[in-house]
DNA sequence: CCATTAAGTCTCTAATTGAGACCTATAAAC
DNA sequence: GTTTATAGGTCTCAATTAGAGACTTAATGG
């Protein structure tokens, strides 16, 4: 009754280590998607834009991520035709559903940012 | 005022992608430390047992991903003076206060799996 | 004695990331 | 009118990271 939910998947059939909650979360918890996502939580911006934004992403995985969160949903990507054309990135319903969360996960991290130093320091000097 | 956390991170001289919450996340949201949390949420679990729940990681993995959850500080490291030895792992407080924050995010890309597929099967028809 | 278990380590290969040159078209600068 | 910049990428190659799986040590079961 109180499976863990491990359990739970394993039980339906589910390979926990490559199912869709799984490719869900690699997408939107990695390292740039979770950057980009906090950038686009304060409003759309432009491909170069985000690359300022985040001045250590490559222009390959801006892309990369940018192309995967399009593809789940999470933001939508609309080119204007300037000249030259222009592309804006912008939070879709779904990833402002996402953005609470991610907050959350952020704030616990910096809530307990004391206690986790502190947990290296001790770990480290022995 | 409503700056983007980015923005404050920035201003504080913050690189936000290689700060302490950053270095704090990958331990914790990457594939196999999620999983290995999950698993440890249900109760303490030998080297071996985690191994048997997680079929498809390597040994490698598990040892890498342990030793940094132990180093900081979310989960403890406990060794048995049996014969063979045996080796115990379990949350600590820092890592049960991490579950709920995990379990909201599971539970939002549960949630949203519908909306992501169908996204995912419009964009890929095209 | 041979096999198995525990908790790893070590090596080698495969996959992923990152750095950065290159591309196309337009327009402003000199 | 020729160089220079901008926009939004792609492409290639090198470096880093992950994965597969053989090997270890000591004890116990058959």
């Amino acid at each position: 009754m109180s499976d863990s939910r491990l359990e739970q998947w394993r039980a339906q059939g589910f390979d926990p280590s490559n199912c869709p909650v799984r490719q869900i979360l690699d997408h939107v918890s990695a390292k740039w998607p979770v950057l980009i996502l906090l950038e686009l939580g304060d409003g759309p911006r432009r491909f170069n834009a985000l690359l300022r934004a985040l001045p250590d992403i490559s222009k390959r995985m801006l892309t990369q991520s940018l192309r995967d969160l399009e593809r789940d949903g999470i933001i939508l990507r609309e080119v204007f035709d300037t000249k030259p054309p222009s592309v804006s990135y912008s939070l879709t319903d779904i990833g402002q559903g996402f953005l609470p969360r991610l907050q959350a996960l952020i704030e616990w991290a910096e809530g307990n940012m004391p206690a986790i130093i502190t947990a290296r320091a001790l770990h480290d000097q022995e």
